[in-house]
RNA sequence: GGGCCUGUAGCUCAGCUGGUUAGAGCACACGCUUGAUAAGCGUGGGGUCGGUAGUUCGAAUCUACCCAGGCCCA
C-alpha cells in the first residue's frame, strides 16, 4: 500500500478551525430566539435557589459604545455563570427612556413644528423617539451574546412603571419625607431647568475674579468702635472675593470664620479688613503691602455687623461660618444666599431671605436696581463697571477654573434658589439608616463601599423637581385660591391609579377632577379648586425606583436584589438614588451586593473622545472580529479598574480566541468514533496519563468554578489558558496523539484517550459558555452523547473531584521536569542537523536519586513521553542524542529494528501490524 | 483644589501576610514538522516591578513625596 495514512484514526470534525463568527454568531443568537432558550433556562432552573442580578438602565439614546458592550456582558457572564451553578438567575434588562437628552434632540428634530403640538403631543414624540433606541440598543446587546428577557424588558416609560414611580414617590410623601422649598439648585438658564448633580459636568471656564469693598454701616462703625477699639474713629471696610460678580447685587451677608484671626491694615487712610494669614497675598492683588496691621481680632468680633452693600442702599450682614478657607479670596466670603449652597444655609441660620430675584432665563427681575432685564453672564460686566464707578472694585482678572456646566447643552450653570421638591436626608432618619445599609452591602471592589459613605454622608437634601415635559409628573396641586402646594399620600395614589392605565400623559390631558381626591380642601384656606404643578420627577428618581418597578413585580423575581452591576460612577449615580429610594420605600438598600468596573480607555490608558479619534465601537469590533472577541476580552482584564482597548489587545484576543479554539477542535476531532455510552472506558482501567489529563483538568475546572463564584474573571482565562495551551496543547495532545492515530481505533488504549478527552471537552465546553457563549454552543452540539439542548441549560461539571489526584500529578511534575531536559539536547541536535524531527532521535538518559527511580518506573512509557524512537537508560547523570537506528515505519513513523515486507503490511512495525489486524472504525 | 482608585516584560495577567537569580500565555527571533496544517512542537531574547527618598539584615510587596492616568466632586 503506498499511503497508509488512510488506515491511521486521523482527526476529523465539522468543528471547522475558523469560526467564521460573523455568520456563527447572529445565526446563534437568532436560534436562541427560535428555540425561546431564555424561557428554556427559566424553566430548566424552577425551583432552584434564586440569584438576581437587577439591570441597571442605559438611557435610550444613541448608538451603543464599548463602555456598554463591557457592562452589558459583564452581566452576561454573571447571569449565565450563575445559572450553570445550579442557580435560578433571570435577568430582565432595563431602559431608562425619560428626561432632558432625549426631550432636547426631539425638540431639535420637530423644530418649529412643535409650537403646533400640545404637551402631551410632545411626551408621545418623546416616547416614539425612546422606543426607537430601545430597539436599537436591544438589538446591539443580543448582537453581543447576551442572554435575557428581551421581549419583555422593563422601560421606565411604560405605564406600570410610571405609575410605580409615582407609588414610590407616595411612600416618602406618606412619612412627611418630602418638603417644598426655595433652596439654591444647579440651574440651566438655557434649558430653564434645576439640574441634579449627575447632571451636571465640569468644564474649564474662565470667570472673572473681583476684589469688592464692603464699607462699614453707621451701625457697623459703631459696634466694631466697641469691639475694636483701636479701630475707632477710622473709616473701616472689608474686602471680599469673588469670580460671580453678578451675584453681588444679591449679597446679603459676608461670612468670616470664628476661629481665624483678622486685621485691618491701613490702605490710603481707610482700615482694610482681611484675613491675617492672607494679607500678603491679597496685598499683592491690589497692588499695596499690607503691614503692620492697624488692629488684630477675631473672626467672632465681626459677627452681626452691619456693613453697606456697595451698590444699594442696604445693609449686609457681618456672619459666620465655619467652611470659610484661607485657600484663596480675603477671609471674608460674600454670602448671597440665593445662589450658594452655603451662603443658603448660613441665610437660614440668619434669618435672612433667600434672595434670587431672576426668571428661569437668567434675567434679573424689574425691580433690581440698575441690572433690571440683564441675564447673569451680561451683567457681569455691567457689576464690575458699577463697582468701579463708585470706587468699590480693588482688583480685577481673568481666574481660570473647572466650573459646572449643564451636561445636555454645556452651557455654564448657576446656583439659584428657586421653589423645589425635596426629600429631606434628615426625615425618618433616611440618611442615617443609608449608611447602615451601606455598611450591610458586600461591595466588589471593596472599596466601593467607603466612596459611596463619604457621599451619602455628605450630600444635600435630594432635589427631585425638574421643570421639564418629558418625565413623571410629580403630582402635587396649588390651592387655586391661595396658592398653597399640596402633595398627598391620596394625590400620589390617586394619579397612581390614573397613570396605571392611561400613562403619565393623563396628567396632560385628562381633567384636574380625576387626579383629586373626593373631598379634598386647602388646609392653609379651606379652598376647594386646584391646579397642577407643572414639575416632573428628577429621572435619577425614575430609575433608581427600578427596583419597586421590577422586583416585586415580574415573575421569578422578588424584592430585593442579590447585585447591582454598574460602571464605578454609578456611586453617585443609580446605586445612589436606588439606595435612598430603598431606604425611602422599605428601609434598607434594594440589593445586598454592588459590584463595580472601571471605564474602558484606549490603548495608552487615555479616555476615549471623538476629537482624539481614539475611539474603538464595539460594532466594528463585531463586524471585523467577532462579538466573542469582545467578550473574551471582557472576560480576560481586570475589570475593577480602568481597562484598555485597541488594535493590539484585539490582535492579542484574537490569537488567544485561536489558540482554544484549535486545541478544542483537536480535543472534538479525536471523539469522531466515538459514544460515551458504550465506548467509555472504567476510571480504573484508564492509563495513567489520561488519568494525569483528567486530574489536571479537575484541578483547572475547580479554580474556574471558584473564579466564577468570585466574580474573578481574569483568574478564569489563566486557568484555562494554562489547562489549554501548556497541558493540553503542548503535552497531553501531542504526547498522545501517536496512540491516536495509529493504535487500533477500538483499542483499550485509544478508547481511554478518548474517554479523558471526553470528559475534558464536555467540561470546557460548560465552563467556557459563559464567556464564549456561541463557541460552546457550537461546539456543545458537535460532541458526543446525550445533552441539552443548549449548552446554557446544562450545568458546570460535578463529580470532580473524582479526577482529583494530586500524588499523580506531583510525580508528573517531575516526569515533565525531565521532558523539559530532554527537549533541551533535542533542540541542540536540531540546531545542528544531526535529527529533524524527535522521532528520528534516539536517547539515552542516566539521572540520580528520586529522578533515577522515576526513570526506571517509567521506562516503557519514556520514548512516547519524549516523542522519541527510543529511549535507553544510562548510568551517570546526563542526556545524550543522537540519531535513531533502524527504519522508519512507513504507518507510525517511528524508527523500529525491523519492519515488515509480508503482503499488505510491507514497511510495517510490528505494533502497525497488529493495529491493522484489529476491527475498524468508521 | 478635595475624595477614591490604578501604574509588574510589546499585550493580558500571576506574584499570599516583605525573604532564594520576578513568573505564565500571547507577540517577537531561530529551528523542526507537514497525520491539529491560514494549524502544531521546541529553543531563545526581552522587565533597574512608574520615579525619588526612607523603614528594614532584606522591598515589586511597608511609609512619604513626585510623575502619569481614571472616576467622582469643588
Amino acid at each position: 500500500m503506498a499511503d497508509w495514512k488512510d488506515t491511521c484514526n486521523l482527526p476529523r470534525t465539522a468543528f471547522s478551525m475558523k469560526a467564521n463568527l460573523q455568520t456563527t454568531e447572529p445565526d446563534t443568537v437568532a436560534r436562541w430566539d427560535a428555540i425561546d432558550l431564555y424561557g428554556k433556562i427559566r424553566a430548566a432552573r424552577k425551583g432552584a435557589t434564586r440569584y438576581q442580578l437587577h439591570d441597571g438602565p442605559p438611557y435610550a439614546n444613541g448608538e451603543i459604545h464599548m463602555g456598554h458592550a463591557l457592562n452589558k456582558i459583564l452581566k452576561d457572564l454573571v447571569v449565565k455563570s450563575h445559572n450553570m451553578l445550579g442557580f435560578d438567575a433571570p435577568y430582565i434588562p432595563g431602559w431608562d427612556c425619560h428626561g432632558l437628552p432625549i426631550e432636547l434632540k426631539v425638540d431639535r428634530e420637530l423644530g418649529p413644528k412643535k409650537k403646533q403640538m400640545s404637551t402631551a403631543e410632545f411626551r408621545r414624540a418623546c416616547r416614539a423617539y425612546a422606543e426607537k433606541y430601545v430597539d436599537i440598543q436591544r438589538r446591539d446587546f443580543k448582537r453581543l451574546g447576551v442572554i435575557g428577557n428581551w421581549d419583555a424588558p422593563y422601560k421606565t416609560l411604560e405605564f406600570e412603571y410610571q405609575a410605580a414611580i409615582v407609588r414610590a414617590l407616595g411612600k416618602f410623601v406618606e412619612q412627611g419625607m418630602v418638603y417644598k422649598g426655595k433652596k439654591p439648585v444647579h440651574w440651566c438658564t438655557q434649558c430653564r431647568t434645576a439640574l441634579a448633580e449627575a447632571e451636571v459636568e465640569y468644564e474649564a471656564h474662565v470667570s472673572p475674579s473681583i476684589y469688592v469693598e464692603f464699607p462699614l454701616s453707621d451701625n457697623g462703625t459703631a459696634d466694631v468702635a466697641k469691639r475694636v477699639p483701636e479701630l475707632a474713629g477710622k473709616s473701616v471696610s472689608v474686602l471680599i472675593w469673588t469670580t460671580t460678580p453678578w451675584t453681588i447685587p444679591n449679597n446679603l451677608a459676608i461670612a468670616f470664620h470664628p476661629a481665624f484671626q483678622y486685621a485691618a491694615y491701613d490702605v490710603d487712610g481707610k482700615a482694610v479688613i482681611v484675613a491675617k494669614d492672607l494679607a500678603e497675598v491679597v496685598g499683592a492683588k491690589i497692588g499695596r503691602t499690607l503691614v503692620n496691621p492697624l488692629a488684630v481680632f477675631d473672626g467672632t468680633a465681626m459677627a452681626g455687623v452691619a456693613f453697606r452693600h456697595p451698590l444699594y442702599s442696604r445693609d449686609s450682614l457681618g456672619v459666620l461660618g465655619d467652611y470659610v478657607t484661607l485657600d484663596a479670596g480675603t477671609g471674608a466670603v460674600h454670602t448671597a444666599p440665593g445662589h450658594g449652597a452655603d451662603d443658603y444655609k448660613t441665610g437660614v441660620r440668619y434669618g435672612l431671605e433667600i434672595y434670587a430675584p431672576l426668571d428661569a432665563g437668567g434675567h434679573y427681575n424689574e425691580s433690581v436696581e440698575l441690572f433690571a432685564g440683564l441675564k447673569v453672564w451680561d451683567a457681569n460686566p455691567k457689576v464690575e463697571a458699577a463697582l468701579k464707578e463708585r470706587g468699590r472694585l480693588w482688583h480685577r482678572e481673568d481666574f481660570h477654573h473647572q466650573y459646572p456646566h449643564c451636561w445636555r447643552c454645556h452651557h455654564p450653570v448657576i446656583f439659584l434658589a428657586t421653589s423645589q421638591w425635596f426629600i429631606a436626608m434628615e426625615a425618618k432618619q433616611l440618611r442615617e439608616r443609608a449608611l447602615q445599609s451601606i455598611d450591610a452591602t458586600r461591595f466588589i471592589p471593596d472599596w466601593g463601599q467607603a466612596r459611596i459613605h463619604g457621599m451619602i454622608a455628605n450630600r444635600p437634601d435630594w432635589c427631585i423637581s425638574r421643570q421639564r415635559v418629558w418625565g413623571v409628573p410629580i403630582p402635587a396641586m396649588d390651592c387655586a385660591r391661595c396658592g398653597r402646594p399640596v402633595l398627598t399620600k391620596a394625590l400620589v395614589d390617586k394619579a397612581a391609579s390614573v397613570f396605571d392605565v392611561y400613562g403619565a400623559d393623563a396628567w396632560y390631558e385628562r381633567p384636574v377632577e380625576e387626579f383629586i381626591p373626593d373631598g379634598m380642601t386647602c388646609a392653609e384656606c379651606g379652598g376647594t379648586e386646584f391646579e397642577r404643578e407643572g414639575n416632573i420627577l428628577d429621572v435619577w428618581f425614575d430609575s433608581g425606583s427600578s427596583h419597586e418597578a421590577v422586583l416585586p413585580f415580574r415573575e421569578d423575581h422578588a424584592w430585593p436584589a442579590d447585585i447591582y452591576l454598574e460602571g464605578s460612577d454609578q456611586h453617585r449615580g443609580w446605586f445612589h438614588s436606588s439606595l435612598l429610594v430603598g431606604v425611602g420605600t422599605r428601609g434598607r438598600a434594594p440589593f445586598n451586593q454592588v459590584l463595580t468596573h472601571g471605564f474602558v480607555m484606549d490603548e495608552r490608558g487615555r479616555k476615549m473622545s471623538k476629537s482624539l479619534g481614539n475611539t474603538v465601537a464595539p460594532q466594528d469590533v463585531i463586524k471585523q472580529s467577532g462579538a466573542e472577541i469582545l467578550r473574551l476580552w471582557v472576560s480576560m482584564v481586570d475589570y475593577r479598574y480602568d481597562i484598555n482597548i485597541g488594535k493590539e489587545v484585539l490582535t492579542r484576543t484574537v490569537e488567544s480566541y485561536r489558540k482554544f479554539r484549535n486545541v478544542i477542535r483537536v480535543l472534538v476531532a479525536n471523539l469522531y468514533d466515538f459514544d460515551p455510552k458504550d465506548d467509555s472506558v472504567p476510571k480504573a482501567q484508564l492509563l495513567e496519563i489520561d488519568r494525569w489529563a483528567l486530574a489536571r483538568y479537575a484541578e483547572a475546572a475547580e479554580r474556574i468554578v471558584k473564579a466564577y463564584e468570585d466574580y474573578d474573571y481574569p483568574a478564569i482565562f489563566q486557568a484555562a489558558n494554562q489547562l489549554i495551551t501548556v497541558d493540553l496543547s503542548a503535552f497531553y495532545v501531542d504526547v498522545t496523539k501517536d496512540r491516536m492515530y495509529t493504535f487500533g481505533a477500538k483499542s483499550e488504549a485509544r478508547r481511554s484517550g478518548q474517554t479523558a478527552m471526553y470528559i475534558i471537552v464536555d467540561g470546557l465546553s460548560r465552563l467556557l459558555a459563559p464567556v464564549l457563549s456561541v463557541t460552546m454552543d457550537e461546539l456543545w452540539r458537535l460532541l458526543p452523547g446525550t445533552r441539552e439542548e443548549s449548552v446554557h441549560m446544562a450545568l458546570f461539571p460535578v463529580d470532580l473531584d473524582q479526577w482529583q489526584d494530586a500524588t499523580l500529578l506531583d510525580r508528573w511534575a517531575g516526569l515533565a521536569a525531565v521532558r523539559d531536559q530532554v527537549n533541551l539536547q533535542l533542540e541542540e541536535k536540531r540546531q545542528d542537523k544531526t535529527i529533524a524531527a524527535n522521532l528520528s532521535a534516539r536517547v539515552a538518559i542516566g539521572a540520580e536519586g528520586d529522578t533515577a527511580t522515576l526513570l526506571h518506573e517509567y521506562r516503557d512509557f519514556l520514548p512516547t513521553l519524549f516523542g522519541v524512537s527510543d529511549v535507553e537508560l544510562t548510568a551517570g547523570n546526563r542526556v545524550t542524542v543522537e540519531r535513531a537506528a533502524g527504519t522508519k515505519c512507513e504507518r507510525c513513523w517511528r524508527y523500529v529494528a525491523a519492519v515488515s515486507s509480508g503482503p499488505d503490511q510491507t514497511g510495517l512495525c510490528p505494533r502497525c501490524v497488529a493495529a491493522l489486524a484489529e476491527p475498524v472504525s468508521l
